[in-house]
This record gives C-alpha cells, sequence and structure tokens, in this order.
DNA sequence: ATCGTCTTGAGATAGCTTATCAATATCAAT
DNA sequence: ATTGATATTGATAAGCTATCTCAAGACGAT
C-alpha cells in the first residue's frame, strides 16, 4: 500500500497542509488514477471512475484536477474544445509534426530544441514544467 | 486597390472556386481586417468591425475566420477559454511562454529554434507552413 | 465524541462556439 | 441584364465545457 505513487502522494498532502485543505477519500482516489495516465480530461476520468464510484460527481473531479494544477501535480492544456491534464511527472515527451494536407502525424524527439526552450526560459526567470510543439505543414507526398 | 494582401485574397479566391463558396462582401472585409492583425479572437474582431459595419453579425465572423482556417490563411489555436485565429502569413512569428502559477504570457521568438524545426521536418520529408510552440512553466515570482 | 471548517454532489449558471432557418446575395447561364 | 439555382447572412436558439451555488455530509484538531 506504499505505492509508487507515493512521492506525489506526499506532495498533495504538502500542499493540502499548506493551504488548509483536507485530504478526502475522493482526493485520493482520484490522484491514484490520474497518476496511471500521461494525460486525460475531466470528462473521460469522470466515466473512468464511474465504474468505481458512481456518485462521484463531475465537478468534484473538475475541482481536484484544478487542485493538482495548483499542487504541480497536473498541468492544464487547452486542446480541440477540451481541457486535457497533464500528468507533470510523466517524462517520455514527444512532439508532432501534422501535415495540413493529410492529416498524417509524426511523432518526435530532439533534444537541441530542447536545450535551447531551457534557455530562453531562464533568459525569462522562467521554469519550464512542461511545452507544445507542434509543426504543421505538408509530407512529402501532399507537396506533389 | 490592388493592396498588400494581394496574395492572400487570391489563395482565399482559389479555395472559395475549388469548394464551390461564393465570394461575398463580408469575406473581403473580414479578410482584410484579418491581415492587419498578427493574431485575434472573433469577439475582438466583431467589436472592431462593428465600427464599419453594425450588422455584421458574430456568427459570420466564427463561419468566416474558419474558413480561412481551410483556406490556409489562418489557424486556430486555443488559448484560455477562447479560440485565437493566427494570421499564418504574418512574418515575425512568436511563441509563448505561459506561467502555470499567474496566467502571465510572455511572446519570444528565437531564430535557432525555428532553424531545427526546419531540420526535423526535412527529414522527415515535411514542408513547414506554420508552428505552434508553447512552454509551460513557473515565473520568478511564481517560484517563490 | 464534538465543533468549526472544508468538501461534496446535484443542478443551475456562465461563457464561447456552432446550428437553425427564413431572407438575401452571388454567379453562371441564358 | 435577367433568371434561377445555390450559397451566405444575421439573429437567435441550442450545445458544450467548465464553474458556481448551497444544503448536507466528511474531516481532523482538540
Amino acid at each position: 500500500m506504499s505505492g509508487k505513487f507515493a512521492k506525489e502522494m506526499s506532495a498533495l498532502k504538502e500542499h493540502l497542509g499548506k493551504h488548509q485543505l483536507k485530504f478526502t477519500r475522493q482526493r485520493e482516489m482520484i490522484l491514484t488514477a490520474f497518476l496511471r495516465q500521461e494525460h486525460i480530461t475531466a470528462e473521460a476520468m469522470y466515466h473512468q471512475l464511474a465504474k468505481t464510484d458512481p456518485h462521484l460527481g463531475l465537478a468534484t473531479i473538475y475541482r481536484t484536477l484544478n487542485l493538482f494544477c495548483d499542487a504541480g501535480i497536473a498541468q492544464a492544456r487547452h486542446f480541440g474544445s477540451q481541457t486535457q491534464y497533464d500528468n507533470v511527472s510523466h517524462k517520455g515527451h514527444h512532439d508532432h509534426l501534422i501535415c495540413t494536407g493529410c492529416g498524417k502525424i509524426v511523432e518526435f524527439e530532439n533534444c537541441e530544441i530542447e536545450k535551447l526552450q531551457e534557455e530562453v526560459a531562464a533568459r525569462n526567470g522562467f521554469t519550464i514544467q512542461t511545452h507544445r510543439l507542434e509543426l504543421y505543414g505538408l509530407c512529402s507526398r501532399c507537396r506533389h
């Protein structure tokens, strides 16, 4: 029961303690479910957890995911019409190359770009938690 | 009246022709206004154009900006709770550094990153039309 | 166990975007 | 230039996601 999520669990408890908030059954349940994902929407988590606890409210999911953002465990990102809550502790980050012709998506990683991003951030006094890089263009076939 | 936006105007007309769509007074007016901006929201453009044409509907703005996206002239980007429509032809492209603590947004440009992006694209047979780079983290004040 | 405070669940509400539809504008063919 | 077929517009309703409200219940320090 110590669990592989002990680090995040204590990060949450520390945040709760600092802000006079309480550790509840729902917060524990939602955190455990959240840490199993790389990113998820509130709606998706609502349906996922409905199997375990049918009375868990959607508003509670939103409130709790936003709480995780405050605690630095999650990070909200607007994608399409919904908000994606990213698991900050998840490492394997990849970026996307998207063809505007056929919709093909190629994933890539580039350490040099990431290093330059760190430099830009540092120059502006920022500490990067995560990022999003999408390149839009035409793939070889769609270019004709 | 030839105008500095001739290139985009013909790109729009080409798209319209290919899809059995019509060239209207509203589309021309919205395109001209749009090309003067680097990026704008539908709501902001609605208020801006209300001075010229008080009867122009908000739905038309949304429809037209989405049309520009289809034509490759604009690009939608979800930012906060609203959608930003970016002017693709605008050169001085800037990226964003976003504080997850206070919401502060810092714009930046970095040629080296852009060059590396080109390399990644070329390696995969892509020709970049535009891109989106957002760095999320804590600004100096929010880091404490 | 008690009490003050925080949290929850359910539904109402708010904000942004899209759908509906009758009236109108556009454009190719007369 | 007129016609006719089709696309577009404007106004408003509807849809969706996320947040707010508040009475009832849970938490945790004492």
